[in-house]
DNA sequence: GTGAAAGCGCTAACAC
DNA sequence: GTGTTAGCGCTTTCAC
């Protein structure tokens, strides 16, 4: 008998089994074995207690059954949400998510990428915090792997899912106009990303089409994380201020919470909100926030889908889907008081 | 001239500087080369563009440089704040963290400890959701590789980083006593997890400190995600019901704060809170909720630390580190008003 | 310090 | 189908 190696390899479990090795790996792998064999060579892995060394298939096979997923703030609650969602696809799917926070840095981002493809990532989940810059846009065009974009647009040819903001922006303003709101703010940030382009696109459509002329109400923060405070407490001061707010996140519907209580003004009575995005403090708030909600779930399901689509087929043609945002009205939305005057306190 | 593999590996490296394969290894390793050869190395290196491949680098030197990190819930403000301190920790290091949700979920836990070592972790940083399961308690002592447990009591010699609960609440009780309040309630919830059991020892050690008797105002919910309202409302009807709230979480507190407006009573006026655990709910809400804040950047850093050194040493002893809460007082939490009535409104 | 050689544990190519 | 053999790309002996 030989000298116990401590660890069991699958060499050892092919010699219990009374197969050769190349037998035992093809048993396991469930490729072109005989039922016996299988049988034989299972019930002596399951006795020496043998898992597959995953370096070593990796390095042979050149299949790593490990996805990066490169976002830009697992603390925020949305892309908690993705990633939790993410995790479970992949998993189904027999692929390991690898989670990296982007951060809005290009450095960390472009560092990111760079060790996802030194280990070998079979594909890569990407939104990156600024999709204007070139050595991202170049850093995904060499990438040695296929890469699903969620929610950018970065040029070239490459599967991705995006968030219809547009329309979902769209709805909120038309809903708020039919409550008799017409003067009704978008809080967004500077971010040179697709959400933040399109949002602007739907609230100017949703004017347009009512006829109307599209107000200057657009307000954008300097980084996703700042507070819009300042900017919401000066837009509320105007003679003609905004009756209703179209908030984007969770910071942003901080700062406009703040910004109109230091005011003296209520929500909802003197000012509707619609936050993008659905949180716990949207929902626990007092009153509750409406929102436009985003199925984090189903872009999961879509992301990881087209990304093991591609890694089976790359010749594939690239593919975009498009998940809906739904608005759904809470207390944080009422009809236009008329009565209302701009800084008046009815007691 | 040989065929071009597409791939540049290490031989390729060693060929353009003259060297063999195993001085090229040594050189870009730090290990014994001399200067000069490392220098043709690192210029061959870069030449060509080499990357080491990790793979390979594992299966050979059996070390992967990741450490799973195995949390119940990213989708908690709290654990997200964990785990990018804990990236950053360990990128530092040179080390890759790989999340796993643990969803509160032995099955779900077992399955991710058991992929933790199929993919050769190095060492794991460990939060189960219950902590009395002997399952997972077996898995953690016959875990091939070091293990850092964070916040949880589990049999065994084991390093691990606790959070002083017990500390922090008896701070606050005594604070909230301090202001004339007599009856604090303190809500959580049921699980069999170290925080819960600390944080009731230090509210009963508060009152006893205080000379007083334990008043029967302890509430725990079902699950940590579960909303307690019910039992907060309950509490709130009583004749002799509380003044000051004590609560765990995001999501006990939305619970409380609907529970507290749900009676007619007013925060801070009828009732003072404290959450434990800072978040952007906490800060921005309005009026503000005091908190016992937890340094998460600290405790990862330490998490980090006590990983890699067992991971250098496993034979060090194990080790116990503390990290400390903070009470920080909002506008949440006010003197006892002596003519409030236990559930009338001023107006 | 350096080169040659031997694997890490597995999969894939090849005969049979 | 099955056994044999040859590596995947690297680190780590072992002589020198």
């Amino acid at each position: 008998m030989k000298a116990d190696k401590g660890r069991v390899d699958l060499r050892d479990v092919a010699r219990l089994a009374g197969v050769s090795l190349g037998s035992a790996s093809r048993a396991m792998n469930g490729a072109g074995a005989s039922a016996a064999t299988r049988e034989k060579v299972e019930r002596a892995a399951a006795a020496l207690g043998w898992r597959p060394n995953h370096a070593a298939q990796a390095l042979r096979s050149r299949l790593s059954r490990t996805v990066g997923c490169l976002l830009p703030d697992i603390g925020n609650p949305l892309y908690a949400q993705v990633f939790r969602a993410l995790e479970d696809e992949f998993l189904a799917l027999g692929y390991l998510p690898l989670l990296a926070n982007g951060a809005n840095d290009l450095e960390r981002e472009l560092r990111t990428l760079s060790m996802f493809m030194q280990r070998g990532m079979d594909g890569v989940i990407l939104a990156p915090g600024n999709e204007r810059s070139p050595e991202l846009v170049e850093a995904l065009r060499t990438l040695p792997m296929p890469a699903v974009v969620f929610d950018r647009e970065l040029p070239g040819a490459h599967d991705s899912v995006v968030i219809d903001h547009a329309a979902g922006v769209r709805v909120a303003v038309e809903r708020l106009m039919a409550l008799g709101h017409r003067a009704i703010a978008l809080v967004l940030w500077q971010g040179e990303t697709r959400p933040v382009r399109r949002r602007i696109q739907g609230y100017k459509a949703a004017y347009a089409a009512a006829g109307l002329p599209v107000p200057e109400l657009i307000v954008q923060a300097q980084s996703v994380t700042a507070s819009a405070f300042e900017e919401i407490a000066e837009l509320l001061a105007r003679p003609a201020r905004p009756t209703a707010l179209i908030v984007q996140g969770t910071h942003m519907l901080n700062s406009a919470l703040r910004a109109v209580a230091s005011r003296g003004l209520r929500m909802p009575q003197d000012v509707s909100i619609v936050a993008i995005g659905d949180t716990a403090f949207a929902r626990d708030h007092e009153p509750a926030v409406s929102v436009l909600t985003i199925d984090m779930a189903d872009a999961a399901r879509r992301l990881a889908r087209l990304l093991v689509d591609r890694i089976a087929e790359p010749g594939l043609p690239a593919r975009r889907e498009r998940v809906e945002l739904r608005y759904e009205e809470r207390a944080s939305v009422v009809p236009l008081h008329v009565e209302a005057r701009p800084t008046a306190r009815r007691r």
